[in-house]
DNA sequence: AGTTATTTGAAACGATTGTTTTATGCGGTT
DNA sequence: AACCGCATAAAACAATCGTTTCAAATAACT
């Protein structure tokens, strides 16, 4: 009856579908998952997913939405935060890194869910999905990069903004690629210590990107500096 | 006859295949493009690509490995002339940055080839077949990767060996987001002097990789250092 | 209760997938 | 000419895809 926010109490199985189709996508990428590998998963029918979502592509445009908002509420709040605790001089670096990084650590360690899973449909988001996110999600993300965009370029005045704009972008990259591939990466880590947590994982981030982000640039000629269109 | 290098003169058509086939899969992905997608481009027939590859897959294979292999060679020659040049102390983070990323512009600009379609398979051959990457194309990737983290090893001597690859790891990252979404990164920097060039792309990332590597990182616990087993 | 609206299940839809079969055409050798 | 190996073409293969249909079941409301 009433659409609930959570869309809980309601449809039982409308939940599992999400949580199958998130499981399965991001272990096999959005192509690769039939609707019958996600109503199996799911222990529901295959007209369950055209009943509750419409089609494939709704169910995958849902799910990006109810994934990505919280992460850019998530950063905003942090960025936000930064901007309070730092309100004189700018806030560093590596505070602004870290706070659109971490969404990813902390908000699935909340609520519970499997956070490798979620990492993995993220970046599957940004790599297949390019151009068909909704715009929703898009216009989100777009307020979350030019926001760190204009807070780094307070920290890096002497970064040119067009420059600036394609260091954000190399940051997006680092992510997206360690992201899709944790669990190859932890080959890399296998010693002593066991398996690098995600907090060592985010920390190696933050330090290359601050290292990419700071780094005396070649002689360049400079442009007008302008807002990435794209999809973190 | 001969089974020739370029496999000309031979088999018209099954040059045709590979071409067409790389090119719907850089612009589609390898799960959207049929082989009836291909053929039809090609101008072929359906059954050819059974024919002259046995399967879909080892089409696939075949143009990766087609593909792969010169850059990796070429990056072993850069990284060898480096060496030389160097001969009395060690091979700068630039050079041996620009001898690993270089290869995607030079090649293709050579053979005449679209190098942006190349880019671009590359990219997706990264992000939508990490585990499916034919014996000989791996083999040859963790070579130059090898090669490469030994001589960075050597320019940053206070870089510990775990940390430098992730940071190797990180550097690809770069490359490959860079790579695969490089026409909408044209938006970035619409202005006075008109697209950037490749090479105008290339030290922009060597710039950003070199001050990612540089880092100075804060304390984390030192773990044995290990070689990713990635396909780059 | 009975009526209505919502959610399921089984089956089938047409379209498309990768692959195989079968027949035909072509060039070179004996 | 007859034969051969190789390449192509048209057609059909079974399987699977996303989607739809429709009837049965369940829940909600009067």
């Amino acid at each position: 009856m009433n659409e609930s926010l959570h869309s809980k109490g309601g449809d039982e199985t409308k939940g599992r579908i999400l949580l199958a189709a998130q499981k399965l996508f991001a272990e096999r990428g959005f192509e690769s998952v039939s609707l019958r590998n996600i109503t199996t998963e799911a222990l529901a029918n295959v007209a369950a997913v055209n009943y509750h979502f419409g089609s494939k592509d709704a169910l995958i445009d849902e799910l990006i939405v109810q994934y990505t908002l919280p992460v850019m509420r998530e950063r905003m709040r942090l960025f936000d935060e930064s901007d309070r605790k730092f309100q004189i001089g700018v806030v560093p670096v590596e505070v602004i890194l870290d706070a659109f990084m971490r969404p990813y650590l902390i908000l699935l360690e909340e609520s519970g869910e499997d956070r490798e899973m979620f990492c993995k449909f993220m970046g599957r988001c940004m790599s297949e999905r390019g151009d068909k996110i909704p715009e929703k999600a898009l216009r989100s993300s777009q307020r979350v990069v030019k926001r760190m965009t204009a807070m780094l370029s307070d920290a890096l005045p002497d970064v040119e903004m067009e420059v600036l704009s394609w260091r954000v972008h190399f940051c997006c990259g680092v992510m997206v690629h360690t992201l899709m591939h944790e669990e190859m990466l932890k080959t890399v880590s296998r010693g002593a210590s066991g398996d690098p947590d995600f907090e060592t994982t985010l920390q190696r981030m933050i330090d290359f990107c601050k290292g990419g982000l700071n780094s005396g640039s070649s002689a360049l000629p400079a442009n007008s500096g302008g807002q990435s269109e794209f999809f973190f």
